[in-house]
DNA sequence: AATAATACATAAGATTCCAATGTATTTATA
DNA sequence: TATAAATACATTGGAATCTTATGTATTATT
């Protein structure tokens, strides 16, 4: 199943952040490549979402960079500061919140009321 | 909690889809309040979000409308059409699917791979 | 040698929601 | 009985956010 984008929208920081939060350090290549594997390529993140992403989280402090070179290529590294570490777990938190309140709406047979 | 916009967005329609295939017919103000209690306020179904929603879902075939009036005032009954009811079915799987994907990002601790 | 994969990034456009606004009726309250 | 709150419809302009397309360059594979 694919699923249409506005149900992927607005999940995308949170993801991030839990993947930051879980490996330490990621480049944005990598980030896409993970969010594919782990979902069986059920999510795509494409470049076009990923890297406005990172530079919306750096520039809220949530993310700190990390140049390297690879050869001639460069990598940039990506990691949590301490409020980013914060921020993750809130995310987490707030994406199982928001399935459980889904939840009443959706797995109940109204029709008992 | 208050979620952000971003995560209810795209999940609208399939509300509606679901609270119509559960109760026949519902008005709008109806449906607004019911998502209230439902939810326990927390998610709110404004005016913009919604009529825009169900003229939608009314151009796509998804649902059939009846004018009732009570007293002086009108009041609009939506109602699934055939369409909408197989509709229904597959945006709650949709939703169930997406939640099952999203936590193979969010659920696993990663630093174990 | 050519192609695919790796790796960064931006920009224009589309979509979609949200806040604000508008009209009108009915019910509750002061 | 006047006023406020709740009920009930609806539209619109703006904001936010993603997606497609595009661009550049390096490295690995065939």
């Amino acid at each position: 199943m694919i699923f249409p984008p506005e149900l992927i929208k607005g999940t995308f920081k949170t993801i991030v952040l839990k993947l930051l939060a879980d490996n330490k350090k990621m480049y944005g290549y990598e980030i896409t490549q993970r969010v594919k594997e782990l979902t069986r390529e059920r999510i795509q993140m494409t470049e076009g979402t990923l890297y406005p992403t990172l530079h919306a989280l750096e520039s809220e402090g949530l993310v700190t960079t990390e140049t390297e070179y690879i050869g001639k290529r460069v990598r940039k590294y990506y990691s949590l500061s301490p409020s980013g570490k914060a921020k993750s777990k809130e995310k987490v938190k707030e994406f199982a919140e928001f399935v459980a309140t889904m939840q009443l709406l959706l797995d109940t047979n109204l029709k008992a009321i």
